[in-house]
DNA sequence: AGCCATAGTTACGTAAAAGTCAATTTTCGA
DNA sequence: TCGAAAATTGACTTTTACGTAACTATGGCT
């Protein structure tokens, strides 16, 4: 395993601009070290990126992105705030759950609408 | 079930504004019907709110909301069409189970996470 | 007739998430 | 060491998905 990534292997891997990258870090959820000026991305990183492009597929905002990566990070020492991180990620789960039974109600009114077309190109006459 | 539905008890229904009713209209994603200027929302309508609401918390975008809500359409008579149609339902549901693969990930993660949190409240004589 | 609630249209405003452009550095291979 | 390629910062622009304001119309109640 490589230790740094350029910018531009990071955003040729993903498929994003630099301006996304540096937004990112702007916003806290990344970030990368420095040689000078220039961000060296290591493995945390780009695995963070990832992180943060599925939160994207997923339609959470990057606020929400950023309280998801939180998560992640090492637990704390403090029991208030171990609970209180226990208790987003319960939170966060269920709002993952309600997405889960969306993407399945939907995939399944496509099966519907999807088998009306079927069947419509068979009273077509239309070889399946 | 009610014949008709006024626009301000959907919003209450739905939790959301005249704006976003009259907006979704504009975009062409809704069709209520009219009494004078007054719009009527049908149970049909009502059920395509719904699945434009879905398609929100899924993330998807208006442009791709109205593409998913054209496949739940009637199926039209021509070969081509149908036959266009059933590819782009394909299409959509790719997304979808990548969706899903993302939301599996994300909860997995995320239990890993919850699981460093517990061990540390253990860790610290906090009893589960 | 007067009033309130609900509905409508038009038009401008805004926050989020980048895109784009310009003007410098910085890095690095020949 | 020099010059192209790659990176940086900063500022301005754009797109999406509505919010908000201002004003008009309509229908029921008293």
């Amino acid at each position: 395993m490589r230790e740094f990534y350029t910018i531009t292997e990071l955003t040729r891997e993903f498929g994003i601009s630099t301006r996304t990258l540096r937004f990112y870090e702007d916003e806290g959820l990344i970030s990368p070290v420095r040689r000078g000026r220039t961000r060296l991305f290591r493995p945390a990183d780009r695995h963070l990126v990832k992180q943060i492009l599925r939160g994207k597929r997923l339609g959470f905002s990057i606020a929400e992105i950023r309280e998801i990566v939180q998560m992640y990070r090492d637990p704390p020492g403090e029991v208030g705030q171990l609970k209180q991180i226990i208790a987003k990620i319960e939170e966060k789960r269920d709002e993952l759950r309600q997405k889960r039974r969306d993407i399945e109600d939907t995939i399944a009114e496509l099966n519907a609408s999807e088998e009306g077309c079927v069947e419509r190109l068979a009273e077509l006459g239309v070889k399946g």
